[in-house]
DNA sequence: AATCGGCACACT
DNA sequence: TAGTGTGCC
């Protein structure tokens, strides 16, 4: 994995992408548990969207309707619409190109499926930072933001978001203070603050919420986006990773969830993506092809 | 027959 | 180049 770039990568990932779009059909849906199924025959159907209410419930994905009314007795269930005998998902590929034009002002985005995209920041920072420094970035800005790894020191605090701030004041004044090698630590905190700028237009303009992780390349981007959903952004340093590494099962990185991960795992004998440090690019290489690098 | 089916990709 | 396997949503 390329690290130590100077590019500043995001991925926005839209929440539970298809109850949204049923939910602005259909409002009486909102702010409830709900689900997105398809194929009501077998049952219930089978679920492949799920809102954070019924994930509260222990609901998810690929599990059958009739499963999940049982764990979760008021459950919502909005149904794919068909079309000859198949799932119609028009209706969200349509949501989706609304959501990929508002992107699409802020920078070049990279469309990776229906609710996800990349973006490379490097460019707009570059641009940004010409008439700024970081003294005009204010934690008000950053009001979805989480900094990986920050705070640092372990502290009791009221609530979720107040432990938040604290890591993000920490963030802010550590990058201020500390002249030097923090240079793409500022980029990525730029690149927040666009991010921060773009969701709030995909909210104002579709009525749709995402997520995203901000970093330098996209599998860390990908990783970051998950740690803080939803309705959140999660930056994630260069200076966070190892911490971070240290606990990750390799399955949670892109392209090792399946059988590459668990033969990876097994072979080398180790749980954690961090433990892959101790192992030579030679080594891996010949364990599996050139795409571990 | 029952966690769909489409898409992207790596490899051969 | 086409066909297969994998991974993800």
């Amino acid at each position: 994995m390329d690290i130590g770039e100077d590019r500043v990568i995001a991925l926005v990932d839209m929440d539970c992408f298809y109850v949204q779009v049923e939910q602005r059909i259909n409002p009486e849906l909102k702010n409830k548990p709900c689900v997105v199924a398809q194929y009501k025959t077998w049952k219930g159907g089978g679920i492949i969207a799920v809102s954070y209410e019924a994930r509260a419930h222990g609901v998810s994905r690929n599990m059958w309707a009739d499963d999940a009314r049982k764990l979760c007795p008021d459950l919502q269930v909005a149904r794919v619409r068909e079309a000859h005998g198949k799932a119609d998902l028009t209706p969200y590929r349509e949501a989706s190109v609304e959501v990929i034009e508002v992107m699409s002002r802020f920078a070049v985005i990279e469309r990776a499926s229906i609710d996800e995209a990349y973006m490379d920041l490097t460019g707009s920072v570059q641009d940004r930072l010409k008439h700024m420094s970081v003294q005009d970035i204010t934690p008000q800005q950053l009001k979805s933001t989480y900094t990986q790894g920050f705070p640092q020191t372990s502290t009791s605090d009221p609530s979720e978001d107040a432990r938040r701030l604290r890591g993000l004041q920490q963030w802010l004044e550590r990058l201020s203070s500390s002249g030097q090698s923090s240079r793409a630590e500022l980029c990525l905190t730029v690149g927040a603050l666009i991010v921060e700028e773009m969701r709030a237009a995909v909210e104002e303009h579709t009525g749709f919420r995402c997520s995203a992780g901000i970093s330098h390349n996209k599998v860390l981007a990908k990783l970051a986006c998950g740690l803080n959903k939803p309705n959140h952004q999660t930056v994630l340093p260069l200076g966070s990773v190892p911490e971070l590494f240290s606990t990750l099962p390799i399955r949670k990185i892109r392209n090792l969830g399946g059988k590459l991960g668990t033969s990876v795992k097994e072979t080398l004998g180790v749980e954690n993506i961090g433990d892959l440090t101790q192992f030579s690019k030679v080594q891996l290489e010949q364990h599996f092809g050139e795409k571990t690098g």
